[in-house]
DNA sequence: GTCTATATCGCGATAGAC
DNA sequence: GTCTATCGCGATATAGAC
């Protein structure tokens, strides 16, 4: 029992990162990680509610970070571009810690079941996403679209950072923007039938 | 041991659904849902590998029919259009069952657990678009963003069409594409800095 | 911290369908 | 006779109650 009484969180969260990097989600224990932490399986559960959710500290953090963005960001600017300023704006917080973030990705990506997490948190994501907008009086149906679209962006943008690319994130964020943006002027603007 | 071989499937999966609804997930267990379709809880598992799929039977047939569809789309169409008619040459397969598919759908908002689920059957519908576009020779990254959008999308109208609203699914979907035009005209391309 | 329910899975045996 | 579905028993571990 030396110096540690409030990092067990950090702890933990080291511990199951390294164990599920190590041997895999599944072969891998509560109790396990527990014990690399130095502490009981009990306390374990009491800091997360179960084995996934160590890996997605802050999550919710983010995405109150990111929905606050938008809401700062000019009232004027329509909802794509609003999110292009805010994600923008939060770009060192994306690009920090980029090798943990590297393997904890590795880890989810080959994990259905932290895949299925991480789906939710998106899915929280355009929660938050699709209230900013509904506060900027964009009618609900398009703040909800928006937000899907945002957060497609953010996620292809993200994903190409994650997998090595040699750009800048803040780059990256533009030309996923500009994918998009390409994507529908191909279409007409869907009044066929 | 009546007249019952083949169909246990299908009994688990409505008695799965009967006691979902009734007293909810969480209070339901893997062997009340096996006791009412008249197997035993191992049978139950032997089915389905855990307490969520029961209720996501055919979802992978969907997203192949989906897939399909695009794929069957005229070469020269654009993504957004070529999804547009995939997903409108499939409206009768989505606008079946649907007292059942309102059930299903209250019983999953519900549930945390269960939303999880479905957001990763979504993400599974997400990657055989991906999968398709880029048969059709879109890059890549044009192809995993057009599927985002298109499930973005599709997701729309089926929300508006399992929470009761009176306009036919088809136009549900246009309205949906529409609405996805009309979001990226209003940002300028995102050329911005 | 202890105790418990129960989800999940492995194994060997049995019973019909072909 | 194989093959597959099912059963019954038992083991482990998650998650929540006390």
């Amino acid at each position: 029992m030396a110096g540690s009484r409030k990092d067990v969180r950090l702890r933990l969260q080291r511990a199951a990162l390294e164990l599920y990097a190590e041997r895999g989600f599944d072969r891998t224990t509560a109790a396990d990680i527990a014990a690399l932490a130095g502490v009981t399986e009990r306390t374990y559960f009491r800091h997360f509610p179960d084995k996934r959710e160590v890996l997605f500290e802050g999550e919710a953090a983010l995405c109150a970070a990111l929905a606050d963005a938008v809401l700062a960001a000019p009232a004027a600017l329509p909802p794509l571009p609003a999110m292009q300023q805010a994600f923008t704006s939060l770009v060192p917080m994306f690009e920090c810690a980029r090798a943990a973030k590297e393997l904890r990705h590795r880890i989810i990506s080959s994990t259905p079941e932290l895949r299925e997490r991480e789906q939710m948190k998106l899915a929280g994501l355009m929660d938050a996403l699709t209230e900013a907008f509904v506060k900027r009086e964009v009618p609900p149906g398009l703040a909800w679209l928006a937000a899907a679209c945002g957060t497609a962006v953010l996620g292809r943008a993200r994903l190409q950072w994650l997998e090595g690319s040699q750009r800048e994130y803040a780059a990256l964020l533009t030309d996923a923007f500009t994918e998009l943006g390409s994507l529908v002027a191909a279409g007409a603007p869907a009044s066929s039938q």
